[in-house]
DNA sequence: TTCTGTGAAACGGTTCACAGCA
DNA sequence: TGCTGTGAACCGTTTCACAGAA
């Protein structure tokens, strides 16, 4: 991968997950790793790893990967991970998703009261903000944690606001153009 | 796709999704879809949704699909969509989640208070527990929303319970045999 | 015209097979 | 022996091209 050549798309997801699988491993203090291990925690073969790696700097055959080695080749891969997101809906489920993972810069709901009572790290605004408050803080990627009544509604506006990536927690499915905009999809098993 | 013949698994995908698209287009009252708003939604092409419905019946070619019709196609190959869930971890995040569209038949948490204070439809049991009781249950899938610190734990505790389905919304990566055991990953954006 | 249906070609990704290093 | 690296074959999927129906 010397040049900018384009990663496939398989191997992007894979190499994603592989990053912090490493994160993981470096914490508890393991010190190599073989493409075999990483291909079952993957869900692929030792090959298809070995592939995916190809290229972005030299492993140890006959030994294993080094840990620490290879998250610092994954890393000048990635690029900066963190995206500006907004947190959509701020009921039972949205409260816990903003003690998650994720780093919010916004949040909003629809019923004024929630805006005044929810004690958030960054601030709210009612939902019909939504388009000129994202716009205005160039957000890139966002969680919905509305109801299945609202989801489609409000997603259609992140759209608007130039988000381009939209986790779904909502119950209902999202009509958007995945071509456009990248949707994950978490309310069902299936 | 007369015969048992093995859907191609991307395929497989797309007619998950396909299908609970329709059910909100049912709902909606829209009578027809065209391939090619059905591949903007999935993220396809409209050649590829076409291949994908091929052989499970006749379209109406010069129209478009009829939504009623084309939902009951898919309904014979799906099959049964419910599965055998749990709910490991009873903070605020898994109570959220267990008003969400899962339904459980058990719960899981490692704090005895948690188990009494937690007033939820299904039984709940310590997660020392957890295998004899998915065993008994003979359960499927589980959602994981525990610390970072125990979901390792924990999934492997499923795994070895015999689940086959793990949604993880805790912040840690799992590391199973992911040939073995389906893994969704849902701490983080990427 | 606008749609679906479908072989055939093209593409991308995985697996194979084997070379090379510890 | 156990590992990585890599061209080549292989296979699943998508795209193309066009036939046919409303």
């Amino acid at each position: 991968m010397t040049g900018g050549r384009p990663l496939p798309d398989a191997t992007r997801r894979r190499l994603e997950l592989m990053e912090r699988i490493l994160e993981d491993l470096e914490g508890q203090g393991r010190q190599r790793v073989t493409s075999r291990d990483l291909g079952r925690w993957l869900g692929a073969t030792a090959d298809t790893i070995r592939k995916d790696l190809a290229g972005t700097g030299p492993g140890n055959p006959g030994a294993a990967y080094e840990v620490a080695d290879l998250r610092r080749r994954l890393e000048l891969l990635s690029g900066p991970r963190d995206q500006r997101t907004v947190l959509v809906g701020l009921g039972s489920l949205g409260l816990a998703l903003a003690e998650g993972p994720f780093s919010f810069v916004a949040g909003f709901d629809g019923r004024p009261n929630r805006l005044e009572q929810a004690e958030l790290p960054f601030p709210l605004f009612p939902t019909t903000e939504i388009v000129p408050v994202c716009l205005r803080m160039v957000v890139e990627a966002a969680v919905l944690a509305v109801g299945a009544t609202e989801s489609q509604r409000m997603a259609e506006r992140l759209v608007q606001a130039g988000v381009r990536r939209v986790v779904n927690y909502s119950p209902a499915v999202l009509r958007l153009d995945r071509h456009r905009i990248e949707v994950w999809e978490r309310g069902y098993l299936v």
